[in-house]
DNA sequence: GCATAAAAGTGCGTGCACGCAATTTTGCGT
DNA sequence: ACGCAAAATTGCGTGCACGCACTTTTATGC
C-alpha cells in the first residue's frame, strides 16, 4: 500500500499527474477561460466524470499542478527534524524549505495565480491540505496530544502560510493601487510564521 | 450608511434574513434533500437568481441562519474590551460570549449540522468571516500593525474556532464509533483558543 | 489458471453557481 | 417634484459538480 505499491496506486498517481499537467498546459496555451473540463479530461485520456473523481473543481487541478504535493511533504519534514530543535523552528524551516522551489514557476504561471480570482482562491486553499498530517506530526511532540491543541496549531500554521501566499500573490481583487510590498516568498513565510511561533513553543 | 441607514440597506438585510430563515425552516420541515434553491427563493419572495446574489451555495443560507452574524460581532466585542486587559483574554472572552447563545438551537437543527456533510462544511466555514474585521481590531493593539501579523493572528483565531466547532459537531463522517468527548461548546472554545493565546500575547 | 471480491472508470441525469445584459428600484441633487 | 445615476433584481444561457447505477480493471483466495 506504499508509494510504488500496487499497480493500482501507480496508475492512480499517473492519472492525477496527467490531469493536473494537462490542466496547467491547456490553461497556459489558450488562456484559462477557454479550457473546458472535458478538454482536460480528453488530454489526459479519461472521461470528464473521472476528472471530478480526482479534483472537485476545475481550478483545483491547476493549483495542484503548481504546488504538486508540496504540502504533504511538510509534515514529513517536520517529523524528520524530530530531535532537540524547537518546534517553531522545525515547522518554519520545513515550510520554507518546501516552498523554496528551484525555479519556482515561470512568469506565465504567476499571472494565472494572480489575475484569475478562481485560480487564486484554489491556490490559497492548498495549504489546508497540510493540516491533518501536520497535526499528527505535532501531536508527537506536544504535551496535550489528545486534546485539540495539535489540530489548532496545525491549522494556525496552514493559516499563516495562506496569509503569506495571499500577500505574495498580491492584494486580491480588492484594492487597486495599494502598496505591493511583495517580498520574497521565503521571507514572507518566515514573518507570517513568526507570529504563530510563540504558540508552537508554548505547547511543547 | 450605518445600520438603520437607508431604506436600501434595510431591505437588503430583510431579504437576507428572509432567505436564511426560509432555508432553515424548509430544511427542517421536509428534510434538507427535498429543498430546492427555487423553493427557498420563492418562500422569500425573490427570484432564484437573487438567492445566489446573497448566498453562494445552497447550504450557506442554512449555516447563516444558525450563526446569524455571530462572527461579525466578535470583532466589535474585541474592540470594546480595548482597555488594559490582555489581548488573548479579550479575544477569548469575546468569542465565548458570542458563541454562548441563550438556547443555542434545538435538537433538530443540531441534527442538520452534524449529519449532513454539506451543511456541516458550510457551518465550519462560517468562522472565516471573522478574519477581516478581527484583523483590524487586532491591528489596533499590536506593534507590527502593518505587517501580516494581525491577519495571521485573526486567521489563527478563526482556525481555532473552526476546530472547536468541528469537535463539537462530532468527528466528521470519517470514523464511525469513535469517542465523542463533546464537551460544552464554550469549554471547547476556551481550550482551543488557549493554544493560540501565547501568540496573541506575544504580539502586543 | 479461475472465480470472486474490491476498486477505479464511465454515462446519465439533475440541480446549481454565476457571467451577462436588460429592467426595476432607490436615493440624491437641484 | 423631477430626473438621473447608482444599485439591486431578474431571466437566460452555459458549464460544472456530483449521486447513482453500470462496466471494466486490478488484486486475492482457491
Amino acid at each position: 500500500m506504499a508509494r510504488p505499491g500496487g499497480l493500482r496506486e501507480q496508475k492512480k498517481r499517473a492519472t492525477r499527474e496527467a490531469l493536473r499537467t494537462a490542466a496547467l498546459r491547456l490553461a497556459l496555451e489558450r488562456g484559462p477561460d477557454d479550457v473546458r473540463v472535458s478538454d482536460i479530461a480528453e488530454a489526459a485520456g479519461v472521461s470528464p466524470r473521472t476528472y471530478n473523481n480526482y479534483f472537485s473543481s476545475r481550478e483545483q487541478a491547476i493549483a495542484a499542478a503548481v504546488t504538486s504535493e508540496r504540502e504533504s511533504r511538510i509534515a514529513a519534514a517536520v517529523a524528520a527534524r524530530a530531535a532537540g530543535v524547537r518546534l517553531s523552528e522545525a515547522v518554519t524551516d520545513a515550510v520554507v524549505e518546501q516552498y523554496t522551489a528551484p525555479g519556482e514557476q515561470a512568469r506565465d504561471v504567476l499571472l494565472l495565480l494572480t489575475t484569475r480570482p478562481a485560480i487564486r482562491d484554489a491556490f490559497l486553499a492548498t495549504p489546508a491540505a497540510v493540516e491533518e498530517p501536520l497535526a499528527e506530526a505535532i501531536a508527537a511532540r506536544v504535551a496535550d496530544s489528545d486534546g485539540p491543541t495539535p489540530q489548532v496549531l496545525a491549522a494556525c500554521v496552514a493559516a499563516a502560510v495562506r496569509v503569506a501566499l495571499a500577500r505574495w500573490t498580491g492584494p486580491a481583487p480588492t484594492a487597486s493601487g495599494l502598496l505591493i510590498p511583495t517580498g520574497s516568498l521565503p521571507e514572507l513565510l518566515r514573518v507570517a510564521l513568526s507570529a504563530v511561533a510563540p504558540a508552537l513553543d508554548a505547547a511543547e
